[in-house]
DNA sequence: GTGGTGATGTCAGTCTGTGACATCACCACC
DNA sequence: GGTGGTGATGTCACAGACTGACATCACCAC
């Protein structure tokens, strides 16, 4: 793997992975990660902004696609059931993908500071879908608390799918699931 | 300020405050507010596990405050209640230094790093009372729900509170509206 | 084949965080 | 009033995360 392979950015995150399932992410210095790459250090923070950012920084802008799929949506329909729908599209590019984000998942859950940087990825995307909403005319607080609402759905439907171990639902279920008994929650039951 | 002058951890918090408005939490060394506390770097890190921590650990245990509040309540009482009246005591005492609030929050929301601890800060106060919704039966993914969305409204109040200039509603009013709203919200409107 | 361009390498440096050991103030006990 | 224990602090050395400045390399257009 030499100086100019293709790929770099790929290359750095496979051996992230790698390295962390085989040692743990605090472990694995940011050399050892550019030097299974075949590259060195100074060229990993040309790629990535910090070490964490190589679990995290994904080939698809889900910002984009969660503003992009909220505005497109009939203005009768109702903020929760956008922001429902716009969760579902990107449920669907992420279960193609079960094994990856189960071990992806592993070495996340194993790290608080790690934890840190997945809390601070949703709540970005939790933001992008309120924005979203907000140009469609929903006033705050209301925008801000159904974008959180929908960031916590899929955030436990997610746990549940990666988590079950009998592979019988895929993740559009579970999310939508969970929307279920939020709204049977905040009705009080 | 001597070495063993009185205190040691709120001088260093209060420090660290202080330098952080000046010039940013960035340019501010732990050196620096070691240095302004009359201490080294070193006994910094005795006080604190890392140098965002300075602004986070506050005096009182709100993981127990909430568990308790929760395991209190009437078995009657349905789990959303439960954890906006467990929220609203927590609200209560925080409402008592609404000023210290707002500059320490104007910290934190001038640094992607601080805001990335509160929200694990957060979470982690959702997964006390999720925890102690579990201990009095309820089940999952019913319990990670109604946590999370108790963690929404509060955050969502929270906000509102600090950023209103009017100081016309307290921290409780806050939440306690956006708990209606949420319902409102989840149920499609 | 020549020059420009973008990706990479090299090097030096600051800052965060930690282990090991020394020092200091205070307190209990004799 | 000395003496020893205890906990907080200081000192030192060091690994690892990041960054700025500059050099080098592969490739492509002309």
């Amino acid at each position: 793997m030499g100086r100019w392979e293709p790929d770099a950015r790929g290359r750095l995150m496979a051996a992230a992975i790698e390295l962390s399932l085989e040692h743990g992410f605090e472990q694995t210095t940011v050399a050892d990660i550019a030097a299974r790459a075949g590259l060195t250090e100074r060229t990993f923070y040309r790629h990535y902004a910090d070490k964490r950012e190589v679990l995290f920084a994904g080939p698809i802008d889900l910002h984009a696609l969660l503003a992009e799929s909220i505005a497109a949506q009939a203005d009768s329909t109702s903020p929760i059931d956008a922001v429902a729908t716009a969760l579902d599209s990107v449920s669907g590019l992420m279960q193609q993908n079960r094994e990856g984000s189960r071990l992806r998942q592993r070495v996340i859950d194993a790290n608080p500071m790690l934890r840190e940087r997945e809390l601070i990825k949703l709540a970005s995307l939790g933001a992008a879908m309120a924005d979203a909403l907000r140009a469609r005319g929903v006033t705050d607080p209301t925008a801000s608390l159904t974008a959180e609402a929908g960031i916590a759905a899929f955030k436990v439907g997610f746990e549940t799918w990666v988590n079950d171990a009998t592979d019988a639902h895929d993740l559009q279920h579970h999310v939508s699931e969970c929307f279920d008994r939020l709204k049977a929650v905040t009705a009080g039951r």
